[in-house]
DNA sequence: ATGGATAGTTGAAAAAGTCAACGATTTATT
DNA sequence: AATAAATCGTTGACTTTTTCAACTATCCAT
């Protein structure tokens, strides 16, 4: 973690109650980090007028999966009706299109439009970016370790790639 | 990370979005354990009346290193005027006094009573046994890794203990 | 001694989260 | 086949959380 102010960089000052005990509560370690990384990552997407949200359905609208919304909301741990009206300023913009489930005609699938493709590319270089200046202080084996070990607190040890 | 349904636990089903890039994607990791560990968390604090963030107030408060709302507030990433909110309540509810600063006479400081520092004793009990709940996928080797991570990702190399 | 910053507090406004209801459709039961 | 129960997306109401600008009291620099 840095802490970017008007593009000089500091390291972040340690904080006197780090020696708090709850310093070793995973809860609170994933809140200050989680918190961190969205104000970077909120202000890197900021460009495009994304937030991090929207840009995670796009993503997952570009991912060729075809999800529906429902399976969306339950993989982001949102609820359904957070769902639609990001789906829905989405659709007004132009960067991800509704369709009808195939099997099922009550689900709708949410896939990105090639506009919407182009723009998470761009999307995700800043993204990228902003995720790099959060893990600033790990090695890149740290943070590959890191996210795996994530990876793996989430959804055990069959783990994808 | 395990799904407690009335008592009885089944491991979580590896949803079919795991295979979507945004799997690799640091804020969304965090979001995610984040979110399942807060559900956790408030759900074992409940029993006391805690919440995550007033037993993060507490915990601090019985620190013993007196910190004033501000350094709370700038720890925990939260507004200070929540932190009056939550300081508001544990006071009133006799589990936290406060002080003024000794040397700064706005500041105050805020410090656990007796009945506070026990119902601690009793509350961090239940929010271990949750973080226990969420880190149920990984060996005790590898959650102390995970969190090892988390505090250099935070604080870099000079790590309390 | 004065001016500018900072701590806590208040209150208002915006954003996010929760939840129950509804129509359309699917799945299960008989 | 008919009916009942469950599910999906959507809406709207409600609560909670977040954000931010003011204000007083106090501190700090000059």
């Amino acid at each position: 973690m840095t802490i970017g102010i008007e593009g000089e960089q500091r390291a972040e000052p340690v904080h006197k109650l780090v020696a708090a005990s709850i310093s070793q509560d995973l809860g609170f370690l994933l809140a200050k980090l989680h918190a961190a990384g969205s104000a970077l990552n909120n202000r890197a997407l900021a460009e495009f007028d994304l937030k991090e949200r929207s840009y995670s359905v796009l993503i997952l609208a570009n991912s060729g999966l075809e999800p529906t919304q429902r399976e969306m909301a339950d993989f982001l741990s949102l609820d359904p009706s957070q769902i639609v009206a990001l789906v829905d300023e989405l659709e007004k913009r132009g960067l991800v299109a509704r369709a009808p489930g195939k099997q099922d005609r009550r689900a709708k699938t949410v896939t990105a439009t090639a506009k919407g493709g182009k723009m998470l590319e761009q999307a995700s270089e800043a993204a990228r970016r902003a995720e790099a200046e959060v893990l600033d202080g790990l090695p890149a084996e740290e943070s590959a370790q890191l996210k795996a070990l994530l990876r793996k607190a989430l959804w055990g040890a069959a783990l994808p790639e």
